[in-house]
DNA sequence: GCGTCGCGTTTGTCAGGACAAACGCTTGAC
DNA sequence: GTCAAGCGTTTGTCCTGACAAACGCGACGC
């Protein structure tokens, strides 16, 4: 390999090894952001294969000439894929894909559009919807007096005809209208994302424990199996809480993937 | 209040609903980046409760020529905030504090770590270290060949002396030197960064299942009941695997908690 | 042979400016 | 009274330019 300088430095963004350069171009009269164009190009480009891990990604000077852009454009590009683990930065040698299998981190996801996702055909059950006072730990979780009036929903998930999990939801007051057919027909957080709220951020606790007689028999399954837990606080973007979630699995139908990532 | 236009827009970064400016500032001569000063202070600023919840931060061109610096500095501050959920911005409004707690995001963290913050005191005991050829789960996980030699460690952790979790880890060859004396002073990644392992990024599963007569037996459980499970393959931030583990938790002593933070 | 120095490369940090888009409030018309 | 338009505010996006710090490699001296 010829060539001019002395060192073997960085190489142009290569498709798959090979010389030919990959194809990236940005279109001025969308109104999606040019850092977002390129980003996603460059999301497309590692998943399909087209960047192999490891490949250099040539240096920024020379990428934002290529491509008629700015250096701060596409540092703020490259960025959004670093902070999505799937590159790496370093100082004097160039930004290089992740080697291997880094999936994304856990989304704020529901249950409802995991099983969908997974092609799973989730299906629903409404046992519940009542108003009923807040007992001491619902009124702490949501943040509301003990003793005031929430929204509770107990609903049976299953898939394929076989129950995966039993969802004991609270919700304060006036938030969402928790209609049978509407949980029956789609996920709680589509019903809350649909009546304009914003969901930011939830607390999770993930636990095991054995089942009670009760939900033994919605799932299917012993008194004393070993079922896994979930507890969740979920908040809107002004910080209210929107939903209090006490929810168990069956240990053989679910688990939780996730991906974690280190912070710089 | 007296204001000289129209509408109550956005006031300065106050104290706690006070007027009374808060204390920032930014020393040029520290090798400590400024964007970086700047988040750190408002950071302790948000968690000492001296930028109440819902509280306006004033708008960046202000905040900029008070501190001396400029808009981007500024804004990649507050950026650092917003991604760690703290903050929210608003086009046309401004950036305000997140309401109420929220807590930082799972990090990559080890339970000798966990444990240590929590007070607990952690002890490991090492049941086994020993080098044997990999199963087809391990050598897919490790990305090794069927086969080949990898290390094995056993080990049980407790705290307060009682057993918390039994840690089954499998690591590829010549990575770091297992003595039993490091491991039962200190936790397996605190060893990996010591070899200098620069750890990236994990990808968890966490479920749970019925305990084993053996692990019942480590554990001071009975066969059968539930324990929490989790299983971990670390990469550092070449891409490399550089640990697989395969843990169980005693469900009544141990949970997992992580915040989820929706992708905007 | 081997370690050290220097140099070029590349990313990290920071400045200052400009225009566009979303938001909330006020004003005005009906 | 109610709804629409207007306007100022604030963040979002993008540009150009500059210097500093870390890294890897070759060249040099021993």
């Amino acid at each position: 390999m010829a060539m001019s300088g002395q060192a073997n430095y960085a190489r142009p963004v290569t498709a798959h090894g090979t010389d030919r350069p990959l194809p990236l171009s940005v279109d001025r009269t969308s109104p999606v952001p040019l850092y977002f164009q390129l980003a996603q190009q460059l999301e497309a480009a590692v998943e399909q294969g087209r960047l192999a891990p490891g490949a250099l990604l040539g240096n920024e000077i020379d990428l934002a000439a290529r491509l008629g852009l700015s250096r701060p454009t596409v540092r703020q590009a490259i960025q959004t894929l670093v902070d999505k683990g799937l590159m790496v930065r370093r100082r004097g040698v160039g930004t290089q894909v992740v080697h291997s299998q880094v999936r994304r981190p856990l989304e704020l996801s529901s249950l409802y559009d995991d099983l969908e996702a997974a092609g799973q055909r989730p299906a629903t059950t409404v046992l519940r919807t009542m108003t009923e006072p807040a007992t001491a730990e619902v009124a702490a979780a949501l943040g509301v007096a003990e003793g005031s009036e929430v929204h509770l929903v107990e609903r049976l998930r299953s898939a394929h005809g076989e129950p995966v999990a039993l969802l004991r939801n609270h919700l304060p007051p006036g938030l969402v209208s928790l209609r049978t057919e509407d949980l029956e027909a789609t996920g709680l957080y589509r019903l809350m994302r649909a009546a304009g709220i914003t969901l930011h951020s939830a607390r999770q606790s993930v636990g095991a424990r054995a089942a009670t007689a009760g939900e033994g028999r919605a799932l299917e399954e012993e008194a004393g199996a070993p079922l896994l837990t979930m507890e969740r606080v979920t908040y809107d973007d002004t910080g209210r809480v929107v939903e209090f979630g006490s929810h168990v699995y069956r240990a053989a139908r679910y688990a939780f993937e996730f991906q974690l990532l280190v912070r710089p």
